[in-house]
DNA sequence: TACATTTGTTACAACGTTTGAACAAATGTA
DNA sequence: TACATTTGTTCAAACGTTGTAACAAATGTA
C-alpha cells in the first residue's frame, strides 16, 4: 500500500547526476538547457512517474493558478452553464476553478470568500446571493488586490468588472411582446429590488408600462427570492387579492413555473386568460405545458467574457481601466405561455 | 493600488520582537505558548490584517486541504444537492472542494483527474461520466494513495468506497407499482448498460417483469445517455415501431420529461394510455403536467456519506477495510403520471 | 543547596520548486 | 594569442509555514 514517497525533481536530478535546478529548467523548457538534457529529464520523469508538485511551485511563484467562483447555486441551467464555460476557458490557460455555492445566504457567501482567500486563489468570479446587501466582504477581496469579476448579480458601487445582460432592456422587450399580444394589465413577480439586476427589471417594467400608457398598480408587483414556492405564493396572492391581471412577467423561470402551477390549479388558462413570461430560459422552460416564454441570457457568452476579463486582469495588472462593464443584449424566446395571437 | 506585500508571520514576529515560530505556535494555539504572547500575536495579526498563507502551510504539512469532486454536470437537482452536502460537511472540517464537470465526456474526465492530482488534492469524490468505460485514470488516482470515493455512477472493479442507492431494488419497486396500477406491458428507456447503475436498473427491470410473469420484449428496452433528446427519440421509437406499451419506466427524469412531451404531442394520455415513471426526482418532476412519478435518491444523504467516507479514510489511512459500499434504500414518489387508480 | 521538572521561547531545517547570479567550458573574433 | 561571447550548468537563496530539538529561566522537590 504505502507507495513510499512521491518523486521530486531531486530524484530525477540524482538519477541523471545533475542538479535539481537543471531539472526544473529542463521541465520548464528553459532555452539555456541543452536538448539532450531536456530529453533525458523528460524520459526519467516519465520512468519515475513524476508528478510536479503544484503547491511548491505555487508557493515559490506566489501564484496558485486557482480561481474561485461563487454562485448562488449550481442547480440552474444558467449558473451551471456559465461555470462550464468559465472552466473551459480557464482550464486552457492552466487554471483550475474552485466552485462554491452561497445558497443565497449572505453568511455562507462570506465564509466562501474567506475560504477562497485563504486558499490563495488568484482571483474571484462571483454572482451575489439574493440576501447580500452589504459589500464589506467584496471590499475585502478588492483590498487583496486580486481580480474580482462579477456577473449577473453585481453591484454598481463596487466598481469592478461586470458581465451581464441588459435587465432594463429585457423588461422592455417582455412588455412590448405582451402588449403586442393584447395584454393590458401586466403584473410583475420580481426579485428583491436591493439587487441591481432585479431593480433594473422592475424599473424597466415600470418604464415600459408608462411608455405603453398602461396603468402601474403597486398591487401587481411583488418582490421575493424567486423560488418555486415564491412563485406559487405570489401568484396565489395575485389571484386572491386583486382582479386577475391578463399577463404576468416573472423575473425567474423557477418562480414562473410555480406561478404556472397555481394558474393551472385554479383552472386559469395560460395564455388565454393570463399570458406568462419567465426569465433565464432554463432547461425545463421549453418542456412544461404550456411551454414557457422566457428571456435568454446567453449564459455561455457570460461565462466566456467573465473568464476573459479575469485573464486580462491577470496579464495586465496595472491596466488603467478601473471598470469594464460588459452588457449583453437579451433575447426573448416566445413560446406557448404568451402566444395569444 | 499596489498594496505592498502581504503580511506574514515574520512581520508579526518583528513587531513583537519574537520569532516566527513563536508566532506560528501562538496562532496554532500551541500549549507551550503563554496566554499573553498568544493574545499579543492575535492582536497584532488583526492590526496588520494578517491572512495565513495556505499554500505555504500546505507545502510544509504535505496536505492541501483540498478535495476534488468530479461530476457529470452540476445542472441537475441530484448532483447539485450531493455537492452542496459534500461542501457542507467538508467545509466544517477545514476542507475546500474543487468541483469539476466531465460533461459526460471521458476525455474531459481524464483531464479533470490530471488537473486535480496536479493541484495536490487530498482526495477525490467522483461520479463517472456516461462515456467512461476504461478505468485507467481512476487507477491512477488509486496509485497516488489518496482516498477515492465514488457515488452514484461507480464501478465494481475499482474496489473503492462507494455510496449509492439500490438500483436493482429501485426497478423492482417501480415495476411493482406499475403492475399494481394495472400495467401489463412495460417499456424501459434506460441508460447505457456498461455503467453499473444502469445495468442494475435494467437487470432489476427484467427480473421484476419475470417475477410478475410479464413478457420481456427486447423492443421495449433502449439504452442511451438519458438526455431530454434521448427521451424524446426513444419514446418516439416506441410509438413508431411497436404496439404502444401501457407503461414506460425511464431511468432518468430528463429523459422522462422528453418522453412525456412526445406522448403529449401524440395525444397519448398519461397515465391512462401510458403510465410514466422517472428516476432521480428532479426539481421539475413535481411541476410538470402531469406531475412525474420518480425514484427519490436521497441526494443529501449520499453527499453526506461520501464526505464522511473521505474523512474516515483521511483519519485512518491504514484502515484494513479496503471497500466500504454504502447502499441506500430507494423511495418511489408516486405522482399523477402513473396514478391509474 | 543541588538537582529535576515545567514553562516559554529560539534556532533551524524542511517541504519542492524556481530564479538570478555565478561559473566553467566551448566557441567565436580580431 | 588574447579576449569576448555563447552555451550549459551549478549554486544558493527564496517563497511562508511548521515541527523538532535545544536552551534558558522559572518553579518544584528532596
Amino acid at each position: 500500500m504505502a507507495n513510499k514517497k512521491k518523486t521530486t525533481i531531486k530524484d530525477i536530478a540524482n538519477v541523471l547526476g545533475i542538479t535539481p535546478s537543471a531539472v526544473s529548467k529542463a521541465l520548464n523548457n528553459n532555452p539555456r538547457i541543452s536538448k539532450k538534457t531536456k530529453a533525458n529529464v523528460i524520459q526519467v520523469a516519465k520512468n519515475l512517474n513524476y508528478q510536479p508538485n503544484h503547491i511548491a511551485s505555487a508557493l515559490r511563484k506566489g501564484k496558485s493558478n486557482l480561481v474561485g467562483v461563487i454562485i448562488p447555486r449550481a442547480n440552474s441551467h444558467f449558473f451551471s452553464s456559465v461555470i462550464e464555460k468559465i472552466e473551459d476557458v480557464l482550464n486552457k490557460e492552466g487554471y483550475n476553478i474552485i466552485i462554491t455555492q452561497s445558497n443565497e445566504s449572505y453568511t455562507k457567501e462570506c465564509n466562501n470568500i474567506d475560504a477562497l482567500l485563504y486558499t490563495q486563489v488568484d482571483g474571484i468570479i462571483a454572482s451575489m446571493a439574493n440576501e447580500t446587501t452589504q459589500l464589506d466582504y467584496y471590499e475585502k477581496i478588492k483590498s487583496q488586490n486580486i481580480p474580482l469579476i462579477l456577473f449577473d448579480r453585481g453591484e454598481n458601487d463596487l466598481n469592478v468588472d461586470y458581465v451581464g445582460i441588459d435587465d432594463y432592456q429585457s423588461s422592455h422587450i417582455v412588455i412590448k411582446h405582451l402588449v403586442e399580444q393584447g395584454c393590458k394589465r401586466i403584473a410583475h413577480i420580481g426579485g428583491f429590488s436591493h439587487t441591481r439586476i432585479y431593480k433594473n427589471r422592475i424599473r424597466g417594467y415600470r418604464d415600459a408600462l408608462k411608455k405603453y400608457n398602461l396603468p402601474i398598480e403597486d398591487d401587481l408587483i411583488t418582490e421575493s427570492n424567486l423560488s418555486i414556492e415564491d412563485g406559487r405564493k405570489n401568484m396565489q396572492k395575485l389571484i386572491d387579492t386583486t382582479t386577475l391581471p391578463d399577463a404576468v412577467y416573472v423575473a425567474g423561470d423557477y418562480a414562473a413555473l410555480g406561478a404556472l402551477q397555481v394558474l393551472k390549479e385554479n383552472n386559469i388558462n395560460v395564455p388565454k386568460d393570463v399570458a406568462l413570461v419567465g426569465f433565464s430560459n432554463d432547461t425545463f422552460s421549453s418542456l412544461v405545458t404550456p411551454s414557457l416564454s422566457s428571456i435568454e441570457q446567453h449564459s455561455e457568452k457570460i461565462g466566456e467574457l467573465a473568464a476573459h476579463a479575469f485573464l486580462k486582469r491577470m496579464s495586465h495588472p496595472d491596466e488603467k481601466v478601473s471598470l469594464n462593464k460588459m452588457i449583453l443584449k437579451p433575447q426573448l424566446i416566445v413560446r406557448d405561455s404568451s402566444k395569444r395571437k
